[in-house]
RNA sequence: GGGGGCGUGGUGUAGUGGUUCAACAUGCGGCCCUGUCAAGGCCGAGACCGCGGGUUCGAAUCCCGUCGCUCCCGCCA
């Protein structure tokens, strides 16, 4: 027999149905039992006379919540019913994995345990209707970013995670035993964005796995999580890159509204909007001079950079004066770069690059790169770096390599920003941070 | 790596030096209820108040240490 989807219940009216769900509450009286099913359609009333299947009462008298059961019975209209004026009466019920009792917490109660406790017991917390919502909003979001990508003529590829050399300096590295030698995992695909570049695939993406050693202890790290990232070839600035990025991200808004607009308003309460294009745009020193404006105190060593409270001071007064939740923060000192961002041609320190910061996070970075080969090995050597160990990325530059730019960009970063979570933990399927390594 | 906060039955909280201070809610167990509906009623079990030390006649409550969690800074997506 065919399984019924609970949404679809009212097209079996007094036909035979099998559904498969979630034991959500049970109301076992003297003479009558109430199961509430759950599956990821909705909701549904079983009723069985106990007189009926004394036997099966007995079972059902044991079934702890959150079961998982299928059953079998007769769907019948019922006025009196709360939950879609249906039940169904129940003729078979096979318990396919009974819940121990207690559970380590009810997922659908009136308060919920602090989060780390939850992430214990993540698949019970992933079993509440925002947390399956959050993950749908994902699964259409990376569809309409990848849509707006093939409609442009991109290809996506797959880099490697384990490395033999650190693919830019700075962020610490995990190492990993590798046979008789030390491997590096990937703190970001950008050398290998740029490779495609050379090989002349011109528009390139990936959405994969990026790992950072840091041991950061904040709300919106991890040392695992998902990178988006792009790079584009033939263009004639970083402004090129944030014209594309753009409309990419407003084109994904749309599609995420369409599709889940207002099940996000009713169970986040967030009304969702597109970020107008073109976002607004900040150079890194008109960004210093509005913060003094603004009345934020920068910290000193942070002069040619910018701190959390300053992108979060700059995303308050973007949305208060132009109601954009997005906005570029462009050109940003060499010194605050990685060696690889261009530079301007007639202001030697400032570079060709952006982050874009997100209701006051950041939640990208991107550039137009340096392809020339001699541009680029003088600016490695200016930041210290010796070239050996980066010699096979240099080695993309030797034989043809068109100029590109690109970014990286957070998924969870994103999905906290659109959707308003105030921690990264509930905006990843499963978190990884120093001190998190289970489930 | 630096700084702040928190740590009480399974879970969420109350209690900030003493005499019912170990409470309330929820969950759990039992009983009651002719069909309930995020049911309701009654009864019951369940915590030596993270751990170790100290101050005190007396500590969940104050102090020190330690562990865990959390947030902020640094780093970044």
């Amino acid at each position: 027999m065919e399984r019924t989807l609970i949404k679809d219940l009212n097209k079996h009216i007094n036909e035979q149905v099998k559904v498969q769900g979630w034991l959500h509450t049970l109301r076992d009286q003297k003479s009558m039992q109430f199961l509430i099913i759950r599956d990821r359609t909705g909701m549904a009333q079983i009723a069985h006379f106990k007189k009926g299947n004394p036997q099966l009462a007995e079972q059902i008298s044991a079934l702890g919540t959150e079961s998982a059961l299928t059953l079998i019975g007769k769907v019948v209209e019922n006025e009196i019913v709360k939950l879609g004026g249906l039940e169904i009466q129940l003729e078979d019920l096979v318990i396919e994995n009974a819940a121990e009792v207690p559970l380590p917490f009810e997922p659908f109660g009136e308060y919920l345990p602090e989060q780390d406790f939850r992430l214990d017991w993540r698949y019970l917390d992933l079993r509440r209707d925002v947390n399956q919502l959050i993950f749908e909003v994902q699964t259409t979001a990376e569809q309409a970013m990848r849509e707006y990508w093939l409609d442009h003529n991109f290809i996506e590829i797959h880099s490697p995670k384990i490395m033999g050399a650190p693919s830019e300096s700075g962020a610490e590295l995990f190492t990993i035993p590798y046979f008789e030698t030390t491997a590096y995992l990937a703190q970001s695909p950008q050398f290998y964005k740029q490779m495609a570049m050379a090989a002349g695939y011109e528009r390139v993406f990936e959405i994969g796995p990026v790992f950072r050693a840091d041991p950061s202890f904040t709300s919106r790290h991890m040392t695992e999580f998902t990178g988006v990232d792009m790079e584009m070839s033939w263009i004639d600035s970083h402004e090129d890159v944030m014209a594309f990025m753009e409309r990419w991200l407003a084109y994904t808004y749309e599609k995420v509204i369409e599709k889940h607009g207002s099940e996000i308003e009713n169970l986040l309460n967030v009304k969702l909007e597109a970020p107008a294009v073109p976002f607004p745009r900040i150079t890194m020193a008109e960004a210093h001079e509005l913060l003094e404006k603004i009345g934020y105190d920068l910290p000193p060593e942070k002069k040619h950079d910018l701190d959390p409270g300053a992108e979060r001071a700059l995303g308050s007064h973007f949305k208060e004066t132009q109601g954009h939740d997005y906005v570029f923060v462009t050109e940003w000192p060499f010194e605050a770069r990685p060696f690889y961002h261009m530079l301007k041609p007639d202001e030697e320190n400032i570079t060709r690059s952006f982050d874009l910061i997100g209701k006051g996070l950041e939640v990208a970075t991107g550039a137009q790169r340096e392809h020339r080969y001699e541009v680029l090995k003088t600016q490695a050597v200016a930041k210290g770096l010796t070239v050996e160990p980066i010699q096979d990325y240099l080695n993309y530059f030797r034989y043809g390599t068109p100029p590109h730019g690109g970014f990286g960009f957070g998924l969870s970063r994103f999905l906290m920003i659109m959707l308003d979570l105030s921690n990264i933990r509930e905006a990843v399927y499963i978190f990884r941070g120093p001190t998190r390594l289970t489930p």
